[in-house]
DNA sequence: ACTTGTCAAGAGAGCGATTTCACGCTCGGC
DNA sequence: GCCGAGCGTGAAATCGCTCTCTTGACAAGT
């Protein structure tokens, strides 16, 4: 009836400064070898054997110490995750939060270790290549990339697998996931196109990035389909933020006052958006319609809700994983590119005025 | 001869698998522990020798290989940091992305690693107690703490240092680092009062969490002292949510009719209390004032703009970085807490009646 | 002139794992 | 009844670095 804890039994763990795989050798009247074959799960070890050392280890609460094994094995089972964002999105979208959390769901079952890196300075920045260039993760995930930035090269040309989230600018021959902004574009013009709009305005992103020039591009892809004039008037840039959205919808109204519709490269500056099309009067989604992009928890508290793009951004973490993944297993070098398809997450912000009207209440 | 055509050949660096400790003694023509000196900056080597060899470094790009480095030493350099948010505050609002460059920053700043960890299931959640017990990290920070969870318990007994960020719910003998929730609530609840507010309602977050509970009582706090009564009917309770604010508003509005501000929890729960006031016909902020809580990027965009209680979370980050740094150099094992204060952000959703309506278009 | 002190530099012993290779042992085939 | 084959196990060689201890050179003290 006495509780039969572990720890009576002459068992003492020793906890502290770990047991080694020596300790464990002798408590289990083995060699090293064999203890590491049975941690290892190597096959050619007895049943007998294996549980001898498998209480053993149990007993003495052994650990392999990873630094250890990383020196013969060189590996170091931990990836590296670059994150170079100033400001911008990192703080106004929960992208990061997500994308970390498909990256790290997908490094755990593979028991890779994620190995976080925000460099915000330039020394920062040097040793952050310096760290990676070394061979202390196995692989390196690059999220958010500048144009010209020569870290890809330089670790790509030390042989170290790198994948890019987002695609870059720069034609740089690195695997790379990316969501398909310009078709995710394409689809809320679409839907603005089917809602009976024909003043469709864009408020686009900066053009250096992809993610900007892409979402442009479907804009303008989605109008020629429907055979709608490209009108430069219509065409407004910003920075994805909140007041630029704001201006840009300014400069819009300004040029075409006609406008019905406006796609935002970003939820934040569709919100912008609609709080100058309020104070000019114009009713959202009655006399203009609004669509974002992100989908991001803005969407769901601006009045009205906010129609918008949802982008797979944990897929996207899991992706980049598997790719780097294969790219360190099976030592893959080919270069190779996934692109995720978007939803078009409808909501009142884009209502068609005869909805909005008549169905809202009953017509 | 022979031997040294390699190496001679000059700049040509040793990429790929990098170059060693014994390489770099031999291109500099010294021995392996001058090298290790002058790479760790000991004084004790002569200027000429020092100058040599850091020629020898650069030609072979030589960098050390922590993993040898640390099996040596029993430091990794590194520090995990464990966040366990199922979602939650996770993706409504900066607070990790922001938590995470403050940390990084700090760490940085003192050559540490960052390793993330975010155990999703149950086993990640003993991989991960398996990894941080084994001495593969120096230290851990632990954010967003369940209330029962077992790991700080057992990181501290097996003597690794441990700093939570926010101050735990039951009673863990860490050091921790907290916002000073209540009173952060207290500030706004008094900004509220100023403005000539007597039936303040406030919607509060989950009690099980010390930031739900302690900014009650910041609330309750400033009533108090204000001299108003404690009325029940003015508290509703709900999960820092959007919708959990919205429905907590609806309690609070047919319990007390009467009410003309709100201090919410959170900011998402403002936005949920004013899209519900709007639909009740109820001005913000003339007929009810409302203040929020974290100053997320949201507060910006909700129309009116949200007043709301910013905190210092890069510092948050920061202090946690310091506390354990201090653990673990030091080996300071005191339990310390550290409490940072808040900032009343005011903004239109609690301009006084009076002011919004004579002051605002020039009385 | 001989000891003593100082300080730069080298030699070598680990740190804790993996892994190759060699070694017995047991079997089945002839 | 002898001989590889097959298989489990151990011995020992690394992996790349740190760090103590020792050595050697040179200057100064007596």
């Amino acid at each position: 009836m006495h509780r039969e804890s572990a720890l009576t039994n002459g068992a003492t763990p020793r906890v502290g400064r770990g047991a080694t795989l020596d300790a464990v050798a002798h408590e289990a009247g083995v060699s090293r070898a064999t203890v590491s074959r049975v941690v290892n799960g190597s096959p050619k070890v007895s049943p007998e054997v294996r549980r001898q050392v498998e209480r053993a280890v149990d007993r003495l609460g052994y650990v392999p110490n990873l630094a250890a094994r990383s020196l013969v094995t060189r590996r170091s089972d931990s990836v590296g995750v670059v994150i170079t964002e100033p400001t911008g999105r990192l703080f106004n979208d929960p992208f990061f939060p997500r994308l970390l959390r498909g990256i790290s769901a997908e490094l755990a079952a593979r028991k890779l270790q994620l190995v976080l890196l925000m460099p915000e300075t330039e020394p920062d920045e040097e040793r952050l290549e310096r760290y990676l260039l070394s061979g202390h993760v196995d692989g390196v995930i690059l999220v958010s990339l500048h144009g010209d930035d020569p870290l890809p090269g330089d670790l790509l040309a030390r042989g170290i697998p790198v994948v890019i989230g987002g695609r870059p600018a720069t034609g740089i021959a690195a695997s790379y996931v990316d969501v398909d902004n310009r078709d995710g574009a394409r689809a809320a013009v679409r839907h603005l196109v089917s809602l009976g709009r024909r003043r469709i305005a864009t408020l686009a992103g900066p053009l250096d990035m992809a993610v900007g020039s892409d979402r442009l591009e479907g804009y303008r892809d989605a109008l020629a389909e429907s055979g709608l004039p490209h009108d430069r008037r219509l065409e407004a840039h910003g920075e994805f933020t909140y007041e630029s959205g704001a201006s840009a919808m300014r400069r819009v109204i300004h040029a075409a006052p006609d406008v019905d519709a406006v796609f935002a490269a970003s939820d934040l500056m569709a919100a912008g958006a609609m709080s100058v099309l309020r104070a000019a009067g114009r009713r959202v989604p009655e006399d203009v319609a609004v669509v974002g992009f992100d989908d991001s928890p803005l969407a769901v508290t601006t009045d009205p809700p906010l129609t918008s793009v949802r982008q797979p951004v944990e897929e996207m973490g899991g992706d980049l994983v598997r790719l780097l993944a294969d790219a360190i297993d099976r030592e893959i070098r080919t270069v190779r590119h996934v692109l995720l398809s978007t939803e078009l997450v409808p909501r009142a912000s884009s209502v068609a005025p005869a909805q909005s009207r008549d169905n809202a209440h009953g017509g």
